[in-house]
DNA sequence: CTTTATACGGAACAACGTTCCGCTTATCAA
DNA sequence: TTGATAAGCGGAACGTTGTTCCGTATAAAG
């Protein structure tokens, strides 16, 4: 809500001339394309192939992303952007507590779905450095909200942090490593309706 | 002790014909060298900067390690054996509970210097498959006998099983990322002394 | 020593990330 | 509308990688 990520860099273009207009519409054309690719065929899919859904040229690619890092990088965030927006929309079709559920599964299929992103985070590249922090900056607020909602309600214990349910889930989720979404699903509602149970 | 990694296979010879003494040595010097250059310069040094370092050329390390993942699986099932090697090591010159610790610092020493190769374990390739139950297989005997000897000995409480102790540190290790060796031992020694407390 | 299966080295191939540059085209002042 | 101009484009070309191939060398057996 807070940010578009259609613009590449991470500064509001100051005083220079806006970006031309098939400039623009190239660049968002890429980050579809690599979504896509990324996707279907792993983030280890060749640039060229990005370059051919995009209808682009390899060039244009690595005017928007210097470096291959750089366009995994920018999909990663474009998802941590599409999951954290996705409270909002729960929040608004559903009742406190089981918007939060929702989103802790909307948050399980986004970890499950972008292992082989997580496992490149920690290749070292410096263009994934700043990715953790934002992961954090996003997603935190972004479940707090909903968290603050469904205890003001009086729908959920208030002892849990965001933060706490993040580490916990993600560390649900790696472990395992056998890709199975369903046990991950599992533990994550039995973890939700622990935040339902009141002792006492 | 169990097992020699020298022969490259998984079956003993056959009635088949030894393997011809040049052979022997080239696997070797490829196993050394390798070690070394994944040590220097990680998992993704490139085939060509091992076989110089082997003194062998390139068509030699493909003739015993058909594919990259399966050289990199071999050094890492070394450095298990070499790892779990130590704990009779250990158990030969310390006390129990001093052996159990110390390995599990040799351990923690283990998770972090393979960060790389852990996370290529999630690649998906099919050659690293088998090594997670080759982990567990050598490794929880391996600190299950400190174990015994340390609780048999009075020195250590009996609740926690091996596997509890290998999961528990793997998991200290990994999720911090900052590469911070100190903060790890750190964690793994008060997970020790709380193995040599007794309540009541 | 002769023979033969085995193993060797490294040139050659394919696929990748990245760079480069001649050409295209959006933009703007006139 | 029309040039002038800089921003942007495509894709050939380069260097590096994993992997294959094959003519040559040599350990093993007689």
């Amino acid at each position: 809500m807070d940010r578009k990520s259609d613009e590449t860099g991470p500064s509001d273009d100051g005083p220079k001339r806006p970006k031309r207009a098939d400039a623009q519409k190239n660049s968002a054309a890429i980050l579809r394309a690599a979504k896509e690719v990324f996707g279907e065929a792993g983030v280890d899919a060749p640039t060229r192939e990005v370059a051919r859904r995009a209808s682009v040229g390899v060039g244009t690619i690595y005017r928007n992303f210097p470096k291959r890092a750089d366009l995994i990088a920018a999909v990663f965030r474009q998802e941590v952007d599409a999951c954290a927006d996705a409270a909002e929309t729960l929040a608004q079709s559903h009742t406190p507590d089981v918007a939060v559920e929702r989103w802790m599964q909307r948050y399980v299929d986004f970890l499950v779905a972008k292992r082989g992103l997580a496992s490149a985070l920690h290749s070292g590249d410096d263009a994934f450095k700043p990715l953790p922090a934002y992961f954090d900056a996003r997603l935190e607020p972004a479940l707090q909200g909903l968290l603050d909602a469904a205890t003001r309600d009086g729908a959920l214990r208030d002892e849990i942090t965001a933060y706490d349910l993040l580490r916990a889930v993600a560390g649900l989720c790696t472990p395992s490593g056998h890709g199975n979404v369903a046990h991950a699903r599992r533990l994550v509602a039995l973890l939700v309706d622990g935040l339902r149970y009141r002792p006492g």
